[in-house]
DNA sequence: TCAAACCGAAACTGATACGA
DNA sequence: TCGTATCAGTTTCGGTTTGA
């Protein structure tokens, strides 16, 4: 809990050090045999081919690489994810790049605060495990503005297509919070401003810490999320019962954030039962109502025949219905 | 196959500026 | 002061895509 709290925190704050999940690499599903080999080798041949497309559009675009001392660069003013990342799976990307090597540069630009320092617009998790590794860092230098740099930040992250739907809320509300114009927003998005809108809604609707203690909820889109924003409103600070109980912080993201919305929910009533009889006594029926279902079950022994007459009754006593309704 | 999510577009709303 | 135009932001809807 603690962990991801320092997460979120970090996100907010305008500038740390935590690393952020920035490579399709970590990312792998869990698969079973043949068909897990054959995933890996494909996602890993995308994989080749997304960072072969970078270099490609880097060089052509005139940029020069430059290796840089990993403990000159500081992360981007404003994070763009909630880490929830297992180490497990950072210490195979760190793995990968001792192996392999750095395959794809970063982008930095000069700090404005420090003179040789510098400061990154993408590609904080390949920096971070180069500064473990104690290797220098590929970088491509450029003189960006704020909004050219979160432009960039965003416009990485939308290529990659990985982050959650409340992460990028909130990269949206922290961007708006620094002053940030909802053009630029839109731009470094790609979103059009009414889905921007709705997701700077959403972001400022539910609680920083709720958002922590559930994390990105990758699959967990704005639809969702805004019902539970829409059941917040009704339900006070009940969502804290829920990232208190036990084994919460144990479970997925997206495990995290169905329980919150479950224990939120209004609880579905429970199904009524009538029992109709007959004027000897004898069972001729049973209703069972439920939330969008009534179920009308006939007592074939106590009332034969009785079935056959409603069935056949049914389309008179639904237009007499339509008629009392409609009148 | 179908529900969930995504995305773009249009309608709507409120604030502000400007001219009569 | 009022009416109108414009702009930014919000809401809603429908078509498309995705994934279980």
């Amino acid at each position: 809990m603690n962990k991801r709290r320092d997460a979120l925190k970090a996100m907010m704050a305008p500038i740390t050090a935590q690393p952020s999940s920035d490579d399709r690499q970590t990312r792998t599903p869990v698969k079973s045999g043949s068909l897990k080999a054959m995933g890996l080798s494909l996602q890993s041949l995308s994989q080749d081919a997304d960072e072969a497309r970078a270099l490609r559009e880097q060089l052509a675009g005139g940029d020069h690489v430059v290796e840089l001392d990993p403990t000159l660069i500081d992360p981007s003013f404003i994070r763009d994810r909630l880490d929830d990342a297992k180490a497990a799976e950072f210490e195979a990307f760190q793995a990968s790049i001792a192996e392999h090597g750095q395959q794809v540069p970063i982008l930095v630009r000069p700090s404005s605060q420090t003179e040789g320092r510098y400061q990154v617009a993408y590609g904080h998790r390949r920096l971070e495990a180069l500064q473990r590794l104690g290797r220098p860092v590929k970088a491509i230098v450029k003189h960006l503005s704020d909004e050219q740099l979160v432009v960039a930040q965003g416009r990485e992250n939308l290529e990659r297509r990985d982050l959650s739907f409340i992460e990028r809320a909130l990269f949206a509300a922290r961007l708006e919070d620094h002053g940030f114009a909802r053009s630029a927003l839109t731009a470094a998005l790609a979103v059009h401003k009414g889905n921007l809108s709705t997701m700077i809604t959403v972001a400022r609707s539910v609680p920083e810490e709720l958002i922590i203690a559930i994390g990105p909820a990758p699959k967990v889109g704005r639809p969702r999320w805004e019902q539970l924003a829409e059941l917040l409103t009704k339900t006070g600070d009940r969502w804290r019962q829920a990232i208190a109980s036990t084994g919460f912080d144990a479970l997925e993201s997206d495990t995290r954030f169905a329980r919150v919305l479950k224990g939120l929910s209004p609880r579905q009533p429970k199904k009524t039962k009538q029992l109709i009889k007959s004027d000897t006594g004898a069972p001729l029926a049973q209703i069972v109502q439920g939330k969008d279902r009534l179920q009308f079950t006939i007592e074939e022994k106590s009332a034969p025949a009785f079935g056959s007459y409603l069935i056949e009754q049914l389309p008179e006593i639904y237009a007499a219905f339509r008629r009392r309704a409609d009148a």
